[in-house]
DNA sequence: GATAGAAGTTAGGCATGCCGAACTCCGAGA
DNA sequence: TCTCGGAGTTCGGCATGCCTAACTTCTATC
């Protein structure tokens, strides 16, 4: 019978730590873990000094702690397949994009090598997913696209939805519905002061050119949207071998690259 | 955080005990389930006691134990997830049948419900799983074909495989390389005596009348075969509700049915 | 019917991962 | 520089699930 191998709370571990420095480069707080995976401090406390030992994190005693290399490229696989798991739900099982997050929590640690590289084939190896995160590629290495927030681009100018925070449901919904997606074409037109609404005119993608509406954000919709300068590429990569203009690279490649 | 809700252990328990009593009715030993399990007997000993507590087996001390109607209810539930799964792996994500066993072994834990039905309406509500072995249905009923030991069938009688053994990925892609497959017509020409071998005639399933050739199997391969009498009834249901003549059900169907 | 050996159970331990409570560190402000 | 409070750590405990070793019960055979 095959053993569940609760490997289940280092992966989660890693994420976190991961996700949480995905943004910013500094170290992660052990609060931060602790808030994020819903245990107490004392648990991430113990958690780190394993997770040191086994040379997964840097982690300074009262200090934050922040991945290894080793640590990283982990991350990044489990990454990989969380996105990869929510790409096939939505593409292959007809979930909607609001439906697949749970899911895909549990399922990122039961699926197979054998399986993740099924679906990456089945899906034509996508390269982000239906929330318009970045996927990374087989040998580990994340694309992240040059993408800022909402709230930092200038009003009147023309951007791209690149991500969308996939947290909660009810607002992908409510974004699905004001054809908010990833790719829509995006320009403040106002922005009210004192955290009031943010006037968006919207070109849902894919919609013939002029085809916009305007739709009245929130804050908390405006900071669950991740904007671009220039449009996605398509497949096949661009020339500077990638989907966005402007990207960094995270990870390091596991295998050797042959120009070089 | 999705918790991995370590549900795991006694759902293995459960399966294990429904799948050793599946063909005879008696109830399960200890050591059975241990062997099946690969752990010890104290560890059977430990759970079989937490199992009657929570009501899913009935467990006399020092004797056998059985299942509930309500564990035989969450056994039936599982087999039909691992069923499903190994249908979805082998139809949609391209494994052939030898290699779905584990993980469909680790994925049964970790599928959601929603994701159960996907699958079921993907596949068009499949009612046996690629090693013939029948699904139950979603309200738990298993419809159980009448179906023999190869090796308990009559010489020069006309049999149908409705069941292979799954355990050994090997014996199964022999059985592919010699068109031993479920629904495949065989006879048997020769038994040898003192456990030889068995002289089979095999018409491959869907193969033109007459098109078939004979094989040597061994004590192994004939044991992992089950033959019935009748030919499966293809979708959809026989006049007796059943995809095999004589069937035998097994579990009490959770929604009441209406004509009664 | 006695009894030996097989089958099952209990006891005591280990590892993981979680918790609350108590303690320690560090740095910001007095 | 001192100190106080928040962040981080350590400690003792709990629950699960597994193990080995010792013990109990059942049963088949004499």
């Amino acid at each position: 019978m095959a053993k569940p191998e609760n490997r289940t709370a280092v992966e989660d571990y890693l994420k976190v730590i991961f996700s949480l420095g995905e943004w910013q480069e500094e170290t992660v707080s052990n609060a931060a873990v602790a808030a994020r995976l819903g245990v107490s401090t004392s648990s991430v406390s113990e958690m780190a000094r394993k997770l040191a030992d086994s040379g997964l994190v840097a982690h300074k005693r009262y200090g934050g702690m922040r991945l290894t290399d080793e640590g990283l490229e982990q991350a990044l696989r489990m990454v990989r397949r969380h996105r990869l798991v929510e790409t096939f739900l939505v593409r292959s099982l007809g979930y909607s994009w609001d439906e697949v997050h749970d899911d895909a929590e549990v399922l990122e640690h039961a699926v197979s090598t054998l399986m993740v590289d099924r679906m990456d084939d089945q899906l034509g190896r996508p390269w982000r997913d239906p929330h318009g995160d970045p996927i990374p590629t087989p040998d580990g290495v994340l694309h992240q696209p040059a993408a800022e927030p909402l709230a930092a681009s200038t009003a009147g100018e023309r951007r791209f939805v690149a991500r969308i925070d996939d947290d909660d449901p009810a607002l992908l919904r409510w974004f699905a519905d004001t054809g908010i997606a990833v790719d829509a074409e995006v320009v403040v037109r106002e922005r009210k002061p004192f955290g009031g609404a943010t006037r968006l005119e919207v070109t849902p993608p894919g919609a013939a050119a002029g085809v916009t509406h305007e739709v009245e954000l929130g804050a908390q919709a405006v900071a669950a949207l991740l904007v671009s300068l220039e449009p996605a590429s398509p497949d096949p990569l661009n020339d500077k071998g990638c989907h966005y203009v402007g990207c960094r690279h995270i990870g390091v490649p596991r295998v050797s690259e042959k120009n070089r």
